[in-house]
DNA sequence: TCATATTCATTTCAAATGAAATGATTGTCA
DNA sequence: TGACAATCATTTCATTTGAAATGAATATGA
């Protein structure tokens, strides 16, 4: 398998000449591209929805009453984006915010009735979007997907191990 | 407005609460950011280099005397980025620009000698970086994980096989 | 108590982004 | 040939982006 080519020292010589195919920094970027356009293509005309509004949506519907701050640190997303996405959903009554009474400079954010629906549309959507891609993979890829992605996040980052 | 009547069970949540920590396409996207944030942490204040210009540079090492399309669309960034990133590297002289004769559209890309030299030193910092992680992962996990994006490229789109 | 620091959500502002327009060149085919 | 389509690199322009600033509320501690 290793054949170690050809010892051809250019000027600089131990640069070794980087695979990007085979790098997994690049690798990752291009999958995640890949995966975000084709999903959102098949929401974002239909539903007028953006990929961050999409994931405030779904994470309301994991945890109601919950801050722009616990959606921010837990979905990978600048402040700013989460407070424009909010915006947008609650303009278009998906989502209502309310001020947490117990600190006032918290934001209390849940859906809607109409943003209950829509976010049950949109994650039927998306499950059989992955379902349909997870059928091209041999059996138990998944879990074998998110076990390695946990272990490379813990890897870059040792004070977030995952869950938490 | 008489939609009171019969919810066909829409509302009661055949919805699943789909689980963001364990979609492929958001958990890759974490990993990306992740990844090219740590990656970048290493050398962009260090060389002054942006991802995009990374990505033209160490592109230049495998193939040179190439297009500005034949990056854009083997890479997996937009034209305009593209010549953007060219443009700041042809400027700092690490890429030399000239008219391909052959087609007078086209331009011709290839490394300078410190271009050269920089690749050179962005490789070695990539490949440590990358050989770092992959030491948290059981051995074979690096062949696994390319094998599996490949599978769902082309599950995505299947015009585009991986190569060419 | 008061002063100061901290935390939260939002806004501001400069830079990055990408779709479409542009200008230059080459390909096609009647 | 010549008209028209297609392709390439670049630029334009409106939108998106995120870091830092802001304003409001709470925590800390002297």
């Amino acid at each position: 398998m290793s054949e170690s080519s050809s010892m051809k020292a250019q000027q600089a010589g131990e640069g070794a000449a980087l695979s990007l195919d085979a790098f997994l920094p690049y690798r990752a970027a291009r999958l995640a591209t890949a995966l975000s356009r084709a999903l959102a293509a098949q929401y974002e005309q239909r539903y007028d929805i953006s990929v961050a509004e999409w994931r405030v949506l779904v994470h309301l519907t994991q945890q109601t009453e919950i801050s722009v701050r616990d959606i921010f640190t837990r979905v990978d997303m600048d402040r700013a984006r989460v407070t424009r996405a909010v915006q947008r959903l609650a303009a278009r009554g998906y989502v209502s915010k309310l001020v947490n009474q117990d600190d006032r400079r918290l934001v209390k954010l849940a859906l809607t009735t109409s943003g209950t629906a829509l976010a049950s549309e949109l994650s039927a959507l998306a499950a059989g979007f992955e379902a349909e891609i997870m059928a091209a993979l041999p059996d138990g890829s998944r879990d074998q997907l998110m076990a390695q992605f946990d272990l490379i996040e813990a890897a870059i980052d040792p004070s977030r191990p995952g869950s938490e």
